[in-house]
RNA sequence: GGAGGGGUGGCAGAGCGGACUAAUGCGGUGGUCUUGAAAACCAUUGGCCGGCAACGGCUCGCGGGUUCGAAUCCCGCCCCCUCCGCCA
């Protein structure tokens, strides 16, 4: 969420943001309504202070033993009028809010202008894609011969795009999970955390995933919970609320979590495989710093996505997001594509934003600055660290050998009781 | 899920219809004193909204209500503690 005042003072700069996204955002009416709303406070104030000063009165006639009827009967009818401006105050804010919640973040000037993501631009490339001296395949193929990946089961107990994984393939999961915390926590610095999977609306809206993402996420039927979509969700909302001192910033936190998407509207995108599922896992990182060092810090995020993939000797771009292709809360974002030979492509497999101050503006973030000062809202970030199954899928597919067998890079060795094949 | 107790400023804690314009203590900040520090003493002390400012308003878990007036009374909700039940 944008600050009110920002919004009014830099409207032209607000509605080129949003329209550079490709959104249209009511602004006028918003600011019409806020020239309402200030005018309509001036008067409530006035009135309100005027109320107040005559019940003190009252109580000092009363002690007094005067006569208060009078000064009673006038500050009544005052108090009418208060509540009725009061309600007419309240539908004005709630309308702005409405408009205000609706309004996406300001991408940063290094974003590419675009509608869509044809104006993405990439930024560098890691890794020569793998040339096969025979036919290679796709990851779904190689798992089931392996029988490490059971499509039809997962679909028998859930529904279509959720996947048993057995016995090497539930291991070759539990392993990434392992190696990228341990990378984190132990190479960069992270706080690993193990958050609650379910999150309420505040933490939902918090994040950015409410109002607009509703239809997307999975709801608990008798209680206001819904299964988060990524652990960005509460491990962000970890210091909602929350004024933190400056000398704590920057706090650096990584989790892994299952993640859950019904991934609404994307039917016949991806459904082969575990590219695209309704469960899946991934380790995240999150990040609350100092504005001032927010876009360094994406910067750093971005490049512990990367150390991931390159420690897992997959070959991989970065690409940095065009304003059409942004999500909501982002001022920027870089997404690393990993090689998916059955996509003859890359894939995105992590995606690192900065979201400046707007979601610790929703989520009330803030930090005091050391000494003298007003306390101001911190930056977010967070990044993949990276998704577990698109992973798996990788190295399925990058690992393969003219035999089916896959060989399993070298730093998961140590967590598949140093496997280094994975054959029939 | 049931019964009881409780949520007050950074923390502790009083208040239980009208000087609460929230006591007091601790902590924080500035100062006096001191070679320096401690102690003592004096002053100050959050957040949000409107306003160029002066200033005004809101804020005692949250939301309603009663009243001229609510931290205080009533209703609903949330959270915490104790005990019981259930349970990995």
């Amino acid at each position: 969420m944008l600050e009110l005042k920002f919004v009014r003072e830099n409207a032209d700069v607000v509605r080129k943001a949003a329209a550079d996204r490709g959104l249209e955002v009511p602004l006028d009416d918003l600011l019409e309504l806020d020239r309402r709303r200030r005018a309509l406070l001036a008067d409530v104030e006035e009135k309100r202070s005027r109320h107040k000063k005559g019940n003190r009165e009252i109580g000092e006639l009363m002690r007094g033993g005067g006569d208060a009827a009078a000064l009673r009967e006038e500050m009544g009818g005052l108090s009418e009028e208060i509540k009725s401006l009061e309600a007419e105050v309240d539908d004005l804010d709630a309308r702005m809010r409405d408009i205000l919640v609706w309004i996406p973040n300001i991408p940063h000037e290094s974003v590419p202008v675009g509608l869509d993501e044809t104006f993405n631009r990439e930024e560098r490339r890691w890794g020569e894609p793998p040339a096969f001296p025979f036919q290679p395949l796709p990851h779904w193929e190689l798992g089931e011969q392996l029988d490490i990946l059971d499509f039809q089961r997962g679909v028998k107990i859930a529904e279509s795009r959720f996947t048993l994984l057995k016995g090497t393939g539930a291991l070759l999961e539990r392993a990434l999970v392992n190696f990228m915390l341990d990378l984190h926590t132990r190479e960069h610095g992270y706080t690993e955390v193990f958050p609650p999977i379910l999150a309420n609306e505040e933490s939902m809206f918090s994040t950015g995933q409410l109002p607009k993402l509703k239809d997307d996420m999975y709801v608990c039927r008798d209680d206001v919970l819904y299964l988060i979509p990524t652990a960005e969700v509460p491990v962000t909302n970890i210091h909602r609320g929350e004024t933190l001192r400056e000398d704590e910033l920057p706090r650096y936190y990584c989790a892994y979590t299952p993640c859950f998407r019904r991934e609404a509207g994307t039917y016949g995108k991806d459904t082969k495989g575990l590219i695209r599922q309704h469960q899946f896992n991934k380790v995240e990182m999150v990040k609350f710093v100092h504005p001032e060092s927010s876009f360094e810090e994406l910067e750093k995020l971005t490049g512990n996505a990367e150390e991931v993939l390159r420690r897992l000797g997959l070959p991989y771009r970065v690409v940095v997001l065009s304003t059409g292709d942004l999500s909501f809360a982002a001022a920027k974002c870089y997404d690393l594509e990993v090689w998916l030979p059955s996509y003859d492509d890359y894939k995105e497999i992590s995606s690192c934003s900065n979201f400046t101050d707007f979601q610790a503006r929703r989520a009330d973030i803030r930090f005091k600055p050391a000494g003298k000062g007003k306390s101001r809202y911190v930056h977010t970030l967070n990044g993949s660290g990276v998704a577990i199954g698109r992973t798996v899928a990788a190295i399925l597919e990058n690992y393969q050998q003219d035999d089916g067998s896959v060989v399993v890079p070298e730093v998961l060795r140590p967590y598949m009781h140093d496997m280094e094949i994975i054959s029939i």
